[in-house]
DNA sequence: GACAATTGATTACAACCGTAGTCAATTCTG
DNA sequence: CAGAATTGACTACGGTTGTAATCAATTGTC
């Protein structure tokens, strides 16, 4: 997995909209999007500069592009995951968890699952 | 605690110089970074911009400016926290968390440490 | 006291971001 | 076919960010 750009908040939510249902046209974007939010040119602006940064790819048909991703949602979130690990906690992965989960509502069974990823990931306190 | 505002990749590392050691003059910050990546000036901009920010206060002391974070790192690292688990993650506490036990280096004491806060938290799977 | 060094204040400037508007070509519609 | 609607391409524009340089005041140094 090649390094994906860097992808700005607003580009992020057109992203998700596109992960979510593949290929689309700049107007199925738009009305994959919170409709009081989103006009169709700047949905058009962000597609444009997506398919520059090279994150997303369009081929014409008819006489609309259709887009479509050209990274996935993982790697996207690999990306932007440890530069925000790196910038906000120092790098270090276990005072980030420890924040989130301090900070972040989880419900009883988001817990039992976690617990079970860890006891796969290693540990003596199972 | 108030919402900090946003704070940009260049200046969390100004930040995060400071927390360590605050209070300090601008020259003081420049020498707690990579020498080689910043220079004088840089710092500086940095430091009044933040200051406009309201994320900094200074005083001035002799010839110089002393400056003082006004936001602690806790407090700030909840505000991104937050952007970013709904942005990247949208929302979604338990895949992100699952997202970095599956990505990120964690050593078994780490693993440790979080079960036991796991288990302060509640679930079943003691 | 004249000149050099220090350090803040002001200014610069290009790229990126959010948010569209205008222009122009294509395509329905009657 | 003429006008209306659709839709991409291009243009706009102020704010943020990264990265400093210049200007100017203050303070040591000889």
């Amino acid at each position: 997995m090649p390094d994906a750009p860097r992808i700005s908040d607003s580009e992020w939510e057109v992203m998700k909209a596109l992960w979510d249902h593949e290929p689309m046209t700049a107007v199925e974007v738009l009305a994959r999007l919170p409709h009081d939010q989103w006009k169709q040119k700047t949905v058009n602006t962000f597609l444009v500069r997506l398919e520059t940064k090279g994150v997303i790819t369009s081929k014409r048909v008819g006489r609309a592009n259709v887009y479509r991703t050209f990274y996935t949602e993982k790697e996207c979130r690999r990306f932007e995951g440890s530069q925000f690990l790196s910038k906000v906690f120092r790098g270090q992965v276990a005072p980030m968890m420890l924040h989130f989960i301090e900070n972040e509502e989880l419900s009883e069974s988001d817990i039992d699952r976690l617990k079970k990823l860890l006891d796969d990931r290693g540990g003596s306190n199972g």
